[in-house]
DNA sequence: ATGGTCGAATGTCGA
């Protein structure tokens, strides 16, 4: 089985590429972020005549996830249990960041967007590090009531977890995405038994998955390793491959992150 | 040229 994450930043203004992608690379199960759109606007027909199953979760025009899979896809869920919505001080405004279905061999796998943080001073920071915090309790009870439970946690997680996954820590000083704080809810995942298995295939510096469309960071090389795959000890034991699909940030139309693709072998 | 981009519920914000 081949499952893949993507943030897609937008799903309508990528159909086209999400459909491609699907065919060239073979892919099984996707999960997608920042779809920006709510599911009634989204025109999924291409897709379900490709013969796949999409389950979207958005309640706003800013982030939004999805699921789409050909090897079944049951049980959905939207949200983690105990996530704070945000933001608190507002009214009307509830953000989709979550979403997870079994998949294939009774595989459940989440589509997680993790809150960007904006700034370290701003409360949207806080509010990151309380949702990772989050993402980490229901990671532990999966694997607390079954230790064989094949869990996959993949996504943006808008955390580069060592200097060497963004291209110029200098540029980082007092900026989210690689303080203290963050590396520890991220490391606070990996810990509770979910570990990156893309990176052992895939290390060392300039391997990156996301690059700002701004100051021409792409053909500069100038880029940060934010989106993972997570898996628990059953899958880790399953991966037989993975790659960055790179190509994917080429050319017009382009989204500014690159998918991530993971073959398991149950 | 000392910046350079996108997408959206666009005339501005969030990433």
């Amino acid at each position: 089985m081949r499952i893949a994450t993507w943030n897609i930043n937008s799903l309508r203004a990528r159909m086209d590429r999400v459909l491609a992608f699907l065919e060239r690379h073979d892919v099984d199960v996707l999960a997608l972020q920042e779809t920006k759109a709510k599911p009634e606007q989204l025109d999924l027909t291409a897709l379900q005549e490709a013969g796949y199953e999409v389950s979207a979760h958005g309640l706003n025009q800013w982030n939004g996830v999805a699921l789409i899979s050909r090897v079944g896809l049951s049980d959905v869920r939207t949200e983690l249990p105990d996530v704070p919505s945000w933001p608190e001080d507002e009214t009307g405004v509830v953000e989709a960041r979550a979403l997870s279905g079994v998949v294939g061999d009774g595989l459940r796998i989440w589509s997680l967007y993790v809150p960007n943080g904006r700034e370290l001073e701003h409360p949207h920071y806080a509010y990151k590090l309380r949702w990772l915090e989050a993402l980490r309790a229901e990671a532990s009870r999966t694997l607390s009531e079954d230790p064989a439970a094949r869990a996959v946690l993949v996504g943006d997680f808008n955390v580069a977890p060592m200097d060497e996954d963004v291209w110029d820590m200098s540029f980082f000083e007092g900026k989210t995405h690689v303080t203290e704080p963050e590396r520890a809810a991220f490391r606070a995942v990996v810990d509770a038994g979910y570990a990156d298995v893309v990176r052992p295939d895939h290390e060392g510096p300039g391997v990156y998955t996301y690059w700002d469309y701004q100051a021409l960071r792409f053909p500069k090389k100038e880029g940060m390793r934010i989106d993972f795959v997570l898996g628990s000890p059953a899958v880790q034991s399953a991966v037989s491959g993975s790659f960055i699909d790179r190509e994917e940030r080429k050319g017009k139309g382009a989204s500014d992150h690159a998918p991530v693709v993971v073959d398991l072998e149950f």
